[in-house]
DNA sequence: GCTGCGATGATGGTCTGACCACAAGTCGGC
DNA sequence: GCCGACTTGTGGTCAGACCATCATCGCAGC
């Protein structure tokens, strides 16, 4: 503890306060010392067994906060984040604004990820995962006149399909490309009403292909599904200004 | 410029002061006000715009920064970040450590991903981006007896074709996954010395399919190398400890 | 005894003010 | 004319204080 008696100045080598707590965090992590759900010491506490200030302690959580890892209650504390594994999305809308990327972009992305995605849930998905997919399939159907209710079956269905690949690097990606679509999905699939059914008709090839065990198919499914979803949000950005 | 006359702001209403500036950094962003490689105003200045304290100032700032979007240079300023759009690898990283992703499943999904662009850059690749293909594959063969520089061609090839498919989303993600990789690559390649051939082989597969606009050639030609790559850094990680 | 709710302590959120370390432009000396 | 020291402005860190929120527990009322 008593350490540095030579090197004057040398804790501030380069932003070292900042990285050493993260280092900190990443290593009980790494250690699995900390589990999702966990709850962090305080901020204080951090600091005092660090050896840094609470403003270096506080920007470390919010570099983690930013990147999804915890998560910070007010009067509570900081977590571990819990549920499925997710990747911030937010990060990657600012990347396309910053870099002017159009939303069809975003969609090829998409599509490639599904598509792919379904090829492998249709090799290896479970007898449950695939259950799972028929339950939103048959949700869709009985709700042809409740968009949003359909659209609620159609999100989860393709969470489905994601979690039947029992990839959860694959979920956290495709959750974060499509989370971008999500908000203005709902707009939009109310003055398409009366393609709800077409839409059902896709899910349900793509929830067959599935089914059947038929890798190919799932992947061409999905990937007309896409498509056509992508070319039918198009038509409807003619009018900007919707952000 | 005089705006906002009335408005109170109410000031803090829940968290907001951070929100305050992260809102005010992406309003700049959106409106094209800010672009790669600008500079933002200094932190005290921004408290003063914005009209909140330069710990909250800095506390977005570092938000920003965990997500990859500016960059800080300390006595110089902060700015846009600049370069092709970069998803950052340590969120991913982290992720996978907070529950406990193996690494095969971070590698299935690189291939998924990479099967995907190595099909559209099939498609759509310029002469221009096929030609720079053809260049890495050649320095491969040029390479066989230095692993660190045939390693490096090894990545430039996959980032061509990432970028033949005109698409920087997929180009965003592919290096997402495919970093948290490179660095133990550049142990192993060391002692693969005698499968160089055979890769460079397995990339040249790839890049004639592509040269051959067929995408489902060039889809199984990339699935089958990340498949093979898989399975050969598998056997290599026997031996924990590594990190 | 049980229930409901207010007091209490701990935690994160914000602010002020100050100082240090670094980068870059400026101006002086050579 | 060139180069180095200095000035200025920037981010990095720290200390201390106060506020807002939450979780808990004890007490009063039922």
């Amino acid at each position: 503890m008593t350490g540095r008696l030579a090197a004057p100045q040398a804790a501030a080598r380069d932003s070292v306060a900042v990285e050493q707590v993260i280092a900190h965090v990443r290593g009980l992590i790494e250690r699995r010392a900390l589990r999702p759900g966990d709850r962090l010491a305080s901020e204080r506490r951090l600091a005092v067994e660090i050896g840094v200030s609470r403003p270096s302690v506080r920007a470390a959580l919010r570099s983690l906060a930013a990147m999804g890892i915890v998560q910070t209650r007010h009067g509570a504390g900081t977590f571990i984040t819990e549920g499925p594994p997710l990747l911030v999305s937010e990060s990657l809308g600012l990347l396309a604004a910053v870099h002017g990327i159009g939303f069809d972009r975003l969609f090829e992305a998409r599509r490639v990820l599904e598509a792919g995605t379904a090829a492998l849930a249709a090799e290896r998905a479970t007898g449950d995962q695939v259950a799972a997919m028929s339950d939103e399939i048959t949700g869709m159907y009985a709700s042809l006149d409740d968009p949003q209710a359909f659209l609620l079956h159609d999100v989860r269905f393709h969470r489905a399909v994601a979690a039947g690949t029992n990839n959860p690097v694959l979920g956290a990606l495709i959750e974060m490309v499509a989370s971008l679509h999500y908000e203005q999905r709902r707009e939009t699939v109310e003055r398409a009403r009366g393609q709800l059914r077409d839409t059902a008709d896709m899910h349900r090839r793509i929830y067959q292909a599935i089914r059947t065990r038929d890798p190919e198919a799932a992947r061409l499914a999905m990937d007309d599904h896409l498509r056509r979803a992508q070319a039918a949000q198009a038509s409807e950005e003619d009018r900007p200004g919707a952000r």
